[in-house]
Order: structure tokens, then sequence, then C-alpha cells
DNA sequence: GTCAAATCTGTCCGATCGGTCAGTTACGGT
DNA sequence: ACCGTAACTGACCGATCGGACAGATTTGAC
């Protein structure tokens, strides 16, 4: 067999499966799927990755704590400005990391528990004040709710072109910052 | 055992599908979950409808027959009256559909291909049409998709309570049905 | 009551799932 | 050349998957 350095291989693993789980779904996606396509045996993606569930993981990792970041960045603003640059850093940690985004709002909400990564729930909740401007008014929320889950599921869409493959990068990210906050009143 | 009508025994396996599919997924809810949930056996289950995706095919058909008839209901308007059209019978639909609607945007387009079903993409895209009010323009499909994805993940979420239990039915229509006309630019 | 049809279930099937393990191969330091 | 260790794999495991099927049970028409 032909050996490569361990480093490559684990991260052919990773981009194998940030791409299979992000098209067919965590749960849909066999850990023989990921090995075939990288083209190694399952055993061997078991030597770099102790579980399935440890892959997810260290696929989210990053971007959980890109969107932790954000929310420490915006936090000493408030009112407008609060809004503007809250929306404008999570698109573009969205577009940034089309694929996480999706495995974390469509998938990790419905898998069993794990508490590995329980940073989310409170991360969702923190952002929606962000995006409300820190209001509490239940209409409010619901359009913070609608940016949010819009922002992130369009930017995974555009990923497997299901958007249309005429939508550059450039119109993505500014059409979803300016539908977002004209959505939120600004 | 005790024998219950064969039209209640499908309602209740129906009544969990939608349940168990739409919390956790379709892939992964088993034909045993279902079964166990309606108390009754898998085999039974099986007598009723002849495979799983009949299963899904079956709740589905409500939700993407009425999607259908909101299009042609609006089809002959035009402009701004469109887009509010449109957006109104959106949200009802997802409010009335909330579980369905997420088995539709977020389960449907991660299986492999269902021939059976191959009306949705035509729908999704004729929905975006009138959402932009016949627009091309790259920048308003993106908030047509955002406000898309958004209203049916919101309405989705909106079902087991991750939005908080605190937004009413109608905080959850007219702070949607606002914020989709706003993003849209009206 | 009788009987055919409808309804229901226990049991089995092959495939595949995530994961383990013993053993083989290749590599780097000495 | 040698050897310890890291990298890798084939074979295997128990569990569970969607589904098939023969037979038991219940039902309704007569």
């Amino acid at each position: 067999m032909s050996p490569r350095s361990s480093a490559a291989l684990r991260g052919n693993i990773l981009d194998s499966a940030r791409r299979l789980f992000s098209e067919r779904g965590y749960e849909a996606t066999s850990l023989q799927d990921i090995a075939s396509d990288v083209g190694c045996s399952k055993a061997s993606l078991l030597y770099h990755f102790k579980n399935k569930d440890a892959l997810l993981i260290e696929l989210l990792t990053p971007v959980t704590r890109r969107l932790a970041g954000l929310l420490d960045e915006v936090a000493p603003l408030a009112g407008e400005a609060l809004v503007r640059a809250t929306v404008s850093a999570l698109v573009d940690s969205a577009v940034e990391y089309r694929l996480e985004i999706r495995l974390l709002f469509e998938d990790l909400p419905r898998l069993p528990h794990r508490p590995e990564l329980n940073l989310v729930p409170d991360t969702t909740e923190r952002t929606l004040d962000c995006l409300t401007g820190r209001s509490r008014d239940p209409r409010a929320r619901v359009a913070a709710w609608m940016v949010l889950t819009g922002i992130a599921l369009t930017a995974g869409a555009s990923a497997d072109a299901a958007l249309g493959d005429d939508v550059s990068d450039t119109d993505l990210r500014q059409g979803l910052i300016d539908a977002a906050l004209r959505a939120l009143g600004h």
C-alpha cells in the first residue's frame, strides 16, 4: 500500500467526511463511504479518529470557536451597530464554513444529545440576542431566527449548487447581508 | 391483541412517523422505532405501507399539493401583490405543516434521488420566482432563498420548542410575514 | 355457525452499521 | 543491518437495518 504521511491522510479523511456529511447527512453517511472516497480502509480511518463522533466534533470545532469568538467581538456593541456587525460577521462565517454550518444547523440538532457540543445551543441563543439588538419581543425573535437559519441554509445550499451556479460568492455575501438587515428592520 | 380499525392504526402510524421523522430525521428513524411508538409490530406497519419510502411520500404529498396549489393561485399576480400573496400563503402553509415542511427542506434534498417526488425542485424554483417578483437578479434570488429556507426552518423549529415556548402561533405567523416582506424589500 | 377476506405478528433473511483486534508493513533513528 | 514504533489492513463481532413470508387471529357477510 502506498503510505502517505499521517497528516496528509488525516486531512483527506476530514475533507471527504466534510463533503459527504454535508451532502448526505451525518447519519446517512457510513464510515465505509468515507473510507472508499478517501481510498483507505475503514480500519485505517478508525486508527486516525477514535470513532464517528470524533470525526464530526473535529469538523465542527473550528466553526463553533469562530462563532463564539464572533460573539465576544460584538459583545461591547449595542443598537444598530451591534446588529450590523453581527450580521456581517455571521454571513462571513457562514460563507467560509458553508459545509460545516450545514452540519451545525441541520444534523446536530437532530442527533441524540452530544455533551461535547453543548456550547451550540447557548451560542445560538446569544446570536439571536445580537440579531434582535437585545430585544425580547417575540416577533423580533422570530425574525432573528428566520435570518439565522436562512443565512445558514442558503450558504449551505450554495455549496451543492441548489441555488443555481450563476450566483457568485460576492453576490451571495452581499445579498445575504442586505436581506438580513432589511429583515431585521435596518 | 387488541384489534383497532384499520384506518385508525394507519392514522396512528402516520402520526408517529411524522413526529419521529421530523424530530430525528428520516434516515435516523427506523421502522421499529415507529412501530414501538405506535404499539404495533414492524410487520403490521409494513402491511399498511409497502415500504419506508411510501410512508414518507404519503406524509409529504398533502404539503406538496398545497404548495403547488399556492403557486397556481398567485400565478396571475405580479409585482408587489405577487410577493405579498406568496409570502402570506407560504407562511400559512409552513405553520400548518410544520413537521412536513421540515422533512421537505431538510431530509428530502439529502436523500438519494426519489423519482416520485421530482415535483419538489421545480416547485422550489417557481416559489423563488414569486418571492423575487419574477426578478432574475442574483442578489434578489439569494434574498428569496434566505426567506424561503428561513420560513421553513423557523416554522419547523417552533415544533420542538427550540425557538422558545413563549412564542405564540400568531407571533410566529405575523413575525415571519413581516420579516420576509422586509427582507424582500417591501 | 361458516367461511373468505382483512388484519396482524413471530420469525427469518441478507446487508450493512460502528467498532475491535491481531497481525502485517513501512519508516526513522542508531 | 537492526529494531521499536507508527501506520495500516483483513477479518471478524454483535447489533440493527429494511423487508419477506407463512401462519395465526379477527372480522363481517350470509
